[in-house]
DNA sequence: TCGAGATGATGAG
DNA sequence: TCATCCTCTCGAT
């Protein structure tokens, strides 16, 4: 279920915690076992995201390529060094370099109670790992390392301190060099990977041109990447777009409008981990939306209820397979 | 305990 | 357009 801003943290994730490290490789649930038997014991040499997919390069010029699709997520257990970003952005810790844990994408209390740290699709911390003396000081003989198997793990990579284990990724292969740049070539342009003034004149000219509706080219990603269900209804209200309107026919302005908007949210969505899509919360309104998901958002997940500027029922309907969301009246 | 549903993508027809 | 794959959560029973 995660869109690109998930990835990109988990990039991050792995940039601090796996890059210049001898990595065990295994797949408990058996399905990529060759796979992991080809990673076990290489060095991670660099990791990168790309809208909705995240390479890993190995030594020796091999890499893995991990889309999670809709259920996939990883989960990052141990002694996990946390991005200061991502902490700070949670208001518990701030310092750089510092070892926490994050559950369900959100940093925890470094002396909380579990410390498996999951990004992707939303999952309860079920198990409880190792944690680092100087984070919990309750590293003991109970602490299992490597921590126990749970679930249905496709791919586990395990360093001396941390362990993250892949769960139910539409993709998760090796790749050369070579299929790494062909799959990257057929994808959209990423705000957080192109050039900033070409990515938007190559997604202007590409919505600008085609007689698909922009609610569906939003969601391709060879147009645009990153952006998935909840990020595509929720931008085309803020500009309040018509979703059915055909690319070529949405104005100039209106596209690059999108575009920008979606740097900004791309933005705060790598920041805090939240797909936080409504402006100029007040502190009380932030702890709501932060406490129930489907108050973050202006139309997404509101089918039925009032569209919070004009009133009007929030519809949904099918799109391509996936349900939009949008106001009637606003995105008239 | 069961089934629906979920922030995706792909391949067949 | 439809079926299929992937895994887990939550609400209904």
């Amino acid at each position: 279920m995660p869109e690109g801003h998930s990835v990109h943290r988990i990039a991050r994730q792995f940039d601090r915690n796996f890059v210049r490290k001898r990595v065990g490789a295994s797949s408990p649930q058996g399905r990529f076992a060759d796979g992991a038997a080809l990673l076990d014991g290489r060095t991670v040499t660099s990791v990168r995201a790309v809208g909705k997919q995240m390479f890993v390069e190995f030594d020796d010029d091999l890499w893995l390529r991990v889309h999670l699709g809709m259920y996939g997520a990883w989960d990052f257990a141990g002694d996990v060094l946390v991005d200061a970003t991502i902490a700070s952005a949670n208001g518990r810790m701030g310092q750089t370099n510092q070892r926490g844990t994050v559950v369900d994408d959100r940093v925890m209390d470094a002396a909380g109670e579990n410390s498996l740290s999951s990004i992707g699709a939303p999952r309860r911390a079920r198990v409880h790992v190792r944690m680092s003396e100087q984070t919990t000081g309750l590293g003991g003989d109970d602490d299992a390392w490597p921590p126990p198997v749970v679930g249905q793990v496709r791919l586990r990579l395990l360093t001396d301190e941390v362990c993250a284990d892949l769960r139910g990724p539409t993709a998760c292969q090796l790749q050369t060099p070579d299929e790494v740049a062909a799959t990257i070539a057929k994808l959209g342009p990423d705000p957080l990977v192109d050039d900033p003034a070409e990515a938007e004149e190559r997604f202007v000219s590409v919505v600008r041109r085609k007689p698909t509706a922009i609610g569906l080219l939003l969601m391709d990603q060879s147009v645009v990447s990153g952006i998935g269900n909840v990020y595509r209804a929720e931008m085309l209200f803020r500009a309040r777009q018509n979703p059915h309107t055909p690319g070529r026919d949405v104005p100039e302005d209106v596209v690059r409008e999108l575009w920008q908007d979606w740097v900004r949210l791309l933005a705060i969505g790598v920041e805090t981990g939240q797909m936080m899509t409504m402006d100029d919360l007040s502190p009380e309104q932030w702890r709501a939306a932060m406490a129930h998901r489907d108050d973050r958002h202006w139309v997404y997940h509101r089918a039925g209820l009032p569209c919070r500027v004009c009133g009007t029922t929030v519809v949904v309907e099918e799109a391509a397979g996936r349900k939009l969301y949008w106001c009637p009246r606003c995105q008239a």
